[in-house]
Order: C-alpha cells, then sequence, then structure tokens
DNA sequence: TTCAAGACTGCAAACAGTTGCACTAAACCT
DNA sequence: AGGTTTAGTGCAACTGTTTGCAGTCTTGAA
C-alpha cells in the first residue's frame, strides 16, 4: 500500500539505485532520466522514507529539543525559533519536557539517541558527569549552563542584571532587594555576582524562591521588610507575582517600590504596570543552537541581553 | 561504534533473534537467558533502534503536533499535556508550527507521514478535500475542527460563548460587541452563532480582527462607536489589547464597559483589572487527542467549558 | 518406553533505502 | 585508429530489527 522506490524503479523502467539517486544525488543521473523518475514518482505519490534512510545513511534529519517546562512562557520563543531554523533546513523536531525533573533529562536524551542527529538541552539541571556521558551518545548543545566541551549558547542575563540595578542606583535606589530563583542552576548564580558588584547599592538578597508567580506573591512580606526601595527578581513571574502580593500589603509600584523583571515574557508587557525587564534574546538562542548542531561546530556563543524599561520602575519617593 | 543488536547476540552467546525477542516478546524467551541477554544489553549500554525498529513493524513510535503559532499562549499547555501523555505511553513527539500558514499544513503532515504513526491537528484551516486527502497518507485527529470520518476532539467554545454573553446580559448589558477573530475559522463561527441566540441583548460584531493583542487594540475606536456597554472578545489577548486601546480612549474596564475573553491563558489572569473569560480545557483536549490516536479510535469528542469570572466584568453604569 | 506437546531457540527473509564497484557507451585526445 | 577519460546506470551488499518457520530438547502422559 504504501509506494516504495521499488515501486518508482518498476513504473519508469530503471534500478532501484537510479532512483535513490534522484533523489539524493541529482547531478549523477541524466536529465531526462531524472525527470521521467521524477514526474512517475510524483504520480504514484512516492516519498522517500527518512527512516529507511537513517538506516544506512545514519542522518536522521530529525533534531531534538528538551526544556524544563513548555507552559512556562519563557520557552515557546526559543521553541518556536528553534522549529523555524530546523524547518528551514529540512529537519524535524522532537520537543520535550521534563516537567523540571533533572532526571528526565537524561532519561529523555537516551530516549532520543538513535532517532536524532542531536539535541539541544535547555538550562540542564543533570550533573556535569552526567551530561559528559550523555555526550557520548549523541551531539548537543546546551542553552544557559556553561560546560567544557560542549557547544554552548549563553544569553548574557550578567551583564543583564548588571544593567538593571544599575538603571535602578541611577534613579536613586540605594538598597535593593535580589528575590532569586531556586538554588543552583546557573542563571541564579549569574545575577547574584552581577547584581553584587553595582557600587552604591546594598544588595539584600531574599530567597530561594519559586521561579513563580506563586513564589514573587510568597516573597512580598519579606521584601516589605527588608526595607528596600527597588527589587530585581529572578523572573518575570516572579516580578508579576510579587507585585500583586506588595499590591496586598498595601504598597504599589512603582510608586513605593520599584520592580525588574528578567526575560521579556510577554505577560509582562501586558502586566499593569507594564514590567521593566531584561530581555532574553530567546527565539535568537533556539535559532543559533539548531544551527549550531546541524553544522556541527562546537562554539560558546553568548548572547546579548538588554534593558526594557517599562512602567514597574521611577525614582523612590 | 553504535552497538547493535548483533553486539549483544554475540556477547551473549545467542543469536540475534533471541536478543529481539527478549526486548519484543519477553513471555517467548527463556527466563535465565532473558536475565543474561539483559545485563550484557545493559553493560553494552544497547538501546534498540527505534528507526530500524519501524521499518518491520510499520509502527514507529511517534507522533506529530501541528499547531497555528507554538508562541501563541492558547497553545502551549496543550502541547505540555500531549507530550506527557505521549511519553507515557512512551512515544515521542514531533511539534511542528505553520505560523499561521494554511498551506504548512498539508505540507507538514506530507513531511511527517513516513515518520509518524498518527498526527494532532489544532485548529486546522486547510480545506475539508484537502483534509481528506492528507487523511489517506496517515491516521490523524483534529482538534477544533469539524471532520466528518476524522477522530475530532472539540471544545465547546460555542456553549462558552453563550455563558458569556448571559453573563453580560445577567449583569444588565442589552447592547454588547462580539469583537470577532479571523474570518472563516470553526471557532469563530461557534462563537458567533451561539452569542447571537442570546435573547436580550444586541449583538454587533465588530471585525474580522487579527487574533492578536495588537487586532484588539485596533478595535478600540470601533467598539467605542458602537455604543455597547459589554464586549466579548475572539480570545484573551484580542480583550487584553482592547482593554488596553479603550484606556487610551479614556474608557475604563469595567466602569465604563465590560469585557470577557475567550481561552483563559495565564496573561488574563494575571492582566490588571483580572480578566473575565471562557477557559478551554486545552490541555485536556491534548491529551485526549494523543490517546485517541494511539488507540486508533475514530470518535468526535467535545469538552466542557466554563465561565471564570474576574474583574473585567461589571454592570453597566 | 514411546509419542505428542510444549518451550526455546536458530535460520533467513523481509523492511526501504544507500553506496562502492563494475560495466557500457559515448566523447575526447593525439 | 587506438587509447583514455567521463557520464550514466546496474548489481549487490549493507544498515538494525522483526518474525514465520523449522528444528531441538524437555516433559508429561499413556
Amino acid at each position: 500500500m504504501t509506494v516504495t522506490i521499488r515501486d518508482v524503479a518498476r513504473a519508469s523502467g530503471v534500478h532501484v539505485s537510479t532512483v535513490s539517486r534522484t533523489f539524493s544525488a541529482p547531478h549523477m543521473v541524466n536529465a531526462a532520466t531524472r525527470t521521467r523518475v521524477l514526474t512517475v514518482a510524483e504520480e504514484l505519490g512516492y516519498r522517500p522514507n527518512r527512516a529507511a534512510r537513517a538506516l544506512t545513511t545514519g542522518r536522521t534529519h530529525n533534531l531534538g529539543l528538551i526544556v524544563a517546562d513548555i507552559a512556562n512562557p519563557f520557552f515557546p520563543p526559543l521553541i518556536k525559533a528553534a522549529h523555524a531554523a530546523a524547518r528551514q533546513r529540512d529537519y524535524h523536531l522532537f520537543v520535550a519536557d521534563t516537567d523540571e525533573e533533572p532526571a528526565a533529562e537524561e532519561e529523555l536524551v537516551q530516549a532520543f539517541s538513535k532517532q536524532v542527529d542531536g539535541v539541544v538541552l535547555c538550562s540542564p539541571r543533570s550533573s556535569n558527569k552526567a551530561l559528559e556521558r550523555l555526550a557520548e551518545r549523541v551531539p548537543f548543545v546546551v542553552i544557559n549552563r556553561r560546560l567544557r566541551g560542549a557547544a554552548t549558547v549563553l544569553m548574557d542575563v550578567g551583564h543583564g542584571a548588571k544593567l538593571a540595578v544599575e538603571h535602578l542606583a541611577g534613579l536613586g535606589h540605594r538598597r535593593v532587594a535580589l528575590v532569586s530563583g531556586p538554588a543552583g542552576s546557573w542563571t541564579s548564580s549569574e545575577i547574584r555576582t552581577a547584581a553584587e558588584q553595582v557600587p552604591g547599592v546594598d544588595l539584600v538578597v531574599v530567597g530561594p524562591n519559586a521561579p513563580t508567580e506563586r513564589g514573587g506573591f510568597a516573597a512580598a512580606a519579606r521584601v516589605r521588610d527588608a526595607g528596600v526601595t527597588g527589587v530585581l527578581a529572578y523572573n518575570d513571574l516572579v516580578a508579576i507575582g510579587l507585585i500583586e502580593g506588595l499590591g496586598d500589603l498595601g504598597l504599589s509600584v512603582p510608586e513605593d517600590v520599584s520592580v525588574v523583571g528578567i526575560d521579556d515574557i510577554v505577560s509582562g508587557r501586558l502586566n499593569r504596570p507594564k514590567l521593566t525587564t531584561v530581555a532574553m534574546p530567546t527565539a535568537a538562542a533556539g535559532r543559533l543552537a539548531v544551527d549550531l548542531l546541524i553544522q556541527e561546530v562546537t562554539a560558546t556563543t553568548t548572547l546579548e541581553t538588554r534593558l526594557v524599561i517599562r512602567d514597574s520602575t521611577a525614582a523612590p519617593r
């Protein structure tokens, strides 16, 4: 029922190898034969079977993409860009979600290994050792995690955090809270060390917190008690939750306290007040990651971040 | 370099067929042999090659998922749920994005066809004829589109729209605008016909509009001029954009006009005012769609929607 | 003790392609 | 004219697994 290369060969009076070549090495076959085979193939509705092709060539033309949580608004633009880049080069993209479980990462990479030419891992939480083990099974590139020997694309969140704190300092804030995320992520430590280096502001760390709206909401009281006039939040969701929490405590943003988030998710732009935030080049990262994978280059690239000033920051009273 | 079934066979002193069976039909092989093969396989790090398996069995254990726009906040929860359901049954999921181009749908299904056991198509925009043609190539289930002969999962957005308009009527609104989406989608017409049936309210249609925040923003002036006190928007993004646009025109929500959205995306909950909306069971739809696909049942299921009343609706002045 | 029935296991032919090698004919040199 | 290159095509082996068929070896029953 499914039409194979042999059917096309028979119908166009050539050997299967010729049919094969008209698809995978067109220049090796006579123009006349080629068009004949092509039209016959078209008539029959033949499409090469990629799985079978993969068996001999070893290349599947598939890529894997593993993220912590598909529904976290940080990821969809990255996934979309990765898909577009893959599609452009005729690759297909498996997408998987670890549900924030580090163990699932290894599991998924293993499961993908025979079926993809490479995988991109976003902000992996597995140990270096585990990642090195995986690197032997399948090429991969990691996003937002420094890893020796692997292709890497980093978003310079440290610089962004610095810009954010400098922005607050410039407005006159002298004491700012860092509402941190979960302990132990690369992003988390980047933000902290960068923020601490800004001269003229006292940084007080409030956390760790869940990297969600609820996490931010729950941190509101501690932020109030910290006696700060400015806040840098781990990400936009935390910032939005925090703003709501502060509101419930009778503090308004930006009048009583300025808040800046990180990521620049759409909800931040839609929020009232519109969120000042550090824009992360997620789409660029996704695109770049698949390009690196396909071209098999192992480089480490750092993407710029920038500060987007909106309505959640102002001079302190 | 990659370890195959033959390596395992050699190392454990049995024939390849026995190794094959220990994985795909364990009951057919002696317990002792089985454990021996299993331990050898483990030591060697053997994993069956799914592509090769697919070649003989015809089943790839892969599924495709095609959506209009991965970055549209409506889809990620659906994708996530679909992924979870697939994963649970040891299926992998290709995800693809048509970028709102109807032509890409057919293209993508074709490309997937040999590589998946089925595909789920979300809100397809292709013609019935095109979809029937595709149905011959690969089993699929469609979400949010009525299609004879194909497995279908529908979200009862019509009923949701009716509830929304009834809610507005109940608050005392007599003239409400339907800020519609793009022309010709199934959802769009469902909403309209249902909304029109609510007695006691005059419905005026404003549209079509792009199904985005910008679309809603751009429709603000026309809504003001329509002389309505209540609005049902095509989706939450449109509602949020509209609220902002109305704000710029000096109208506040819900004091001057009530707005209800559709979808219940997270941004709506985060918005100020918090958006009253029709919650769509996207996760359930995603999960169900892959279950139907895997079990190869062709049924048409309609999922309930419900009204979530928050702060963007109130009695008219 | 013999025979039939199981339980295991091996053999080999698929599955749908790719590719190194050999072969034929035509085209090009000198 | 004879030799050499070149373009185009066919042959057959190979990729990693599955599976119908057949063979061997135990067991249990008569």
